[in-house]
Parts: C-alpha cells; structure tokens; sequence
DNA sequence: AAATGGTTTAACTTTTTGGTTAAACTTTTT
DNA sequence: AAAAAGTTTAACCAAAAAGTTAAACCATTT
C-alpha cells in the first residue's frame, strides 16, 4: 500500500504533467490523491517545491541518454539502431512527458540548472567517431550537431504534436495514429541509415 | 499610429506566446499595451475570446501549408527544398509559435475544430505522386505519412526545443546554436534528399 | 493507560485574478 | 454649442487559489 507521500506524488505528477505548473491547482491534486489540501503543504511546503520534484523526476526520465557503446570501436549503426529503439519504447511508455517538459523548459529555462550535471552528451567523442566513420567510408558525412538533433526531432516530435498530426495526418483516426507509433521505430531507423550510408548517386 | 484595438492584440499575443493561457495575466496584458484593464473587456469581453483570437492566427500561421507544386508531373526534390526553406525561413521569424501552439492543443486538442477547414492535408494526392517517384525508381520506398512526418519534425522540433538542445548539444552557447539554426534548412534538406535517394548498397 | 510525537482535517486568512460599473473624458453628429 | 455616441479610467466585486492554524485523531513509547 501506498503511504501518503507516495499517493501525493502520484497525484501532482498526473495533475502537473496534465495541465503544467499554471494550470495545476493544490485542490486538484488533493482530490486526486483522496487527501485533504493541507496535507500537501505539511509534505512539501508549497506548489513550487512538489513541481520542482516532479519536474526534477520527469526530466531526469526523459534526458536522452547517450553513454551507450562508445568504445574503442563504436559501432554507429548498431548504436543508432539501439539508442531509437531504446528511447522510443521508453516515449510510448510516457507520452506526455515531452511536452511537458519541453513546457516548462521554455516558460523557465532556469530549470536546468542542476538537474544536468555531468550527464552532458560528449559531442567531441560522437565527434570524433563520426568523423572517423566518414573517413572510413562507412557513412557520409554529417556534422554530430545535426545528425543528434535529427535523431532526437525525428524520435520526440511526434508525441509532442500528436493532436494536430493526429488531425490533419490521419484524418482524427486515434487507432491509425496508434499504429503509425509502432511502426514508427522501425521507419526512423531505416530513413535515418539510409541517409546516413555513403556512396550516393 | 495603432489603434487600441491593434495595441490590446499585440499585447495580448506577446503575454500568450510567451505564458500560454493559464499563465497569462489579464492585468500582464493591459500594462504591456499601456491601457487600463477594463478596456481588454470592452474591446474583447473575456479571457477566453482575447485568446481564441490570437491562438487562431498563431495556429493559421504555422499550420503548414502543402499545396505546392501538385501538379501532373510534380517534381518531389524540388518540392521538399521549397518547402523546407520556406517553413524554417517562416519559423525563424516567429521562433515560439510551434511551442505556444502545441502546448495549448496538447491541453485543448477541441481548439483545432473549426480552424483546419478543408485545408487537411492532401494525402492521397502526396500518397499518389510518392508511389509514382518510387515507381520511377526516383526515391527509395517510404510511407507518405512517416515522410510528412519525417518532414515536419525535422524543421520544428529545434524551435520547440531549444533550451535543452541548446544546453546540452551546444554548452548553453546561444550564438552557437543561432548559426546552427541559419545552416539547419541546408542540411535538412540534404539528409532527407539523401535518405530518399534510391540503388543504396 | 497516560503521555508523546507524528498525521490529518475543517475552517480560516490572504492574495490574486477575471470581470463589472459608474463616472469622466473625447469625438462625432446635429 | 448642445447632444449623443463612443472610449477610457479608477474603484469595486466576487470567485478562485495558495497557504495557515488549531484542534482532532492515531500510533507508538513508557
């Protein structure tokens, strides 16, 4: 069973990530966790401070994560291909987390501030192992900046748009936008090695 | 000289952009355009009327436009240049509209009704001419709709993003990612017409 | 079982906020 | 220039919302 603190945070973590910090009231969260409103200030002192920890959490869960196989021999097709499978099964798993944060971000950008430490993506090692792959032919060439922020547009975006490409993509069809989802994993990873293989026409 | 009618829009516009609605402040509103707060109820009646109003020119604005070039023998290259060039060349102007956009349909998808018209996206006709180009064996094979979405996630998600990208790709160097932005249309369009391109070993 | 410390609640206070109103002021009409 | 119509303001109102408090409740210790 649940102890208070616990149903709180579930609370203002469904009530935050619905409606942001603005559109969130105490009273809502309090009906949501089946509590009276005074128990959230004796838990967590005011709206900004129970925000900050849900934020805190939810940014922490969605930080793209990229220490993954960067040794001696990266192989960048192998990790391309785990890095869009990996996030986006975590993004289907989480929707709205996205949007949400990329919010508050943009209303605050003051968020960050201590919430990124060192976990900085190492762009001169994705440099340097792109680099490298171009110059064994393996890939054309790209620079790191871009080739990331493909990656991470092509994966995110979107959950962040789903209602208007829901709309004017397919039609309002709930389910067809379903399905484009999970075949969606798989298209970015073709589209996006397809772009990167070298030796065009 | 503008009218207070056009003062109270501007105002309006820069506080909702900025804020969203559930952030915004009528009294916010009235100090920015220099005028008395019941002014934005004689001229506008409520909250709610004031944002309908600026909401649906933002989302008019941006809402992309694909009635280019469909003609009998559409030239799809030269179709996705055009429309990469002029959606970024539009966004750079109003580089917060798809976050202020996205953030009120996420909370209110029932905002779109009404404002997409027949102006849906022609699907079956992009559908047509992409089966046609494959066909020819001009571009490899991709499913229109991962292709507009590829498309549309490639030019927005920076702008919707870029206090995180900016911080955590670029070091927080805000000149940095401004000229990553004036190279972004160009590569765009050069890794999409790469990952189209058709006979890849 | 009395006392103690921690938890929970109803009721309250204060501040913020959207909206209203009546009067003053300005412009246009006659 | 008087009247009428339209515009603008200061002051006000009511509702909503965050935050506080004192008392009740509960569990644990002694």
């Amino acid at each position: 069973m649940m102890n208070t603190e616990e149903q709180i945070l579930a609370a203002a973590r469904k009530v935050f990530i619905n409606k942001g910090f603005d559109g969130a009231r105490m009273q809502e969260i309090a009906d949501e966790a089946g509590i009276n409103k005074a128990l959230l200030h004796y838990y967590f002192r005011t709206k900004e401070k129970l925000f900050e920890r849900i934020f805190s959490e939810s940014f922490q869960l969605i930080k793209p994560v990229f220490n993954l196989a960067l040794g001696p021999e990266p192989d960048l097709h192998q990790f391309i291909r785990q890095f869009v499978n990996a996030y986006h099964a975590l993004l289907k798993q989480m929707p709205f987390l996205p949007q949400f944060v990329l919010q508050e971000l943009n209303r605050n950008p003051g968020r960050m501030i201590g919430l990124i430490g060192k976990q900085q993506i190492p762009m001169n090692d994705i440099k340097r192992v792109i680099d490298a792959e171009v110059k064994k032919g393996n890939i054309s060439a790209v620079s790191p900046e871009n080739l990331i922020v493909n990656l991470i547009s092509l994966i995110i975006f979107p959950f962040v748009a789903r209602p208007v490409l829901q709309e004017v993509v397919f039609g309002g069809d709930d389910a067809a936008f379903d399905n484009f989802l999970n075949g969606r994993s798989e298209s970015i990873i073709q589209f996006f090695l397809l772009a990167l293989s070298p030796e065009k026409s």
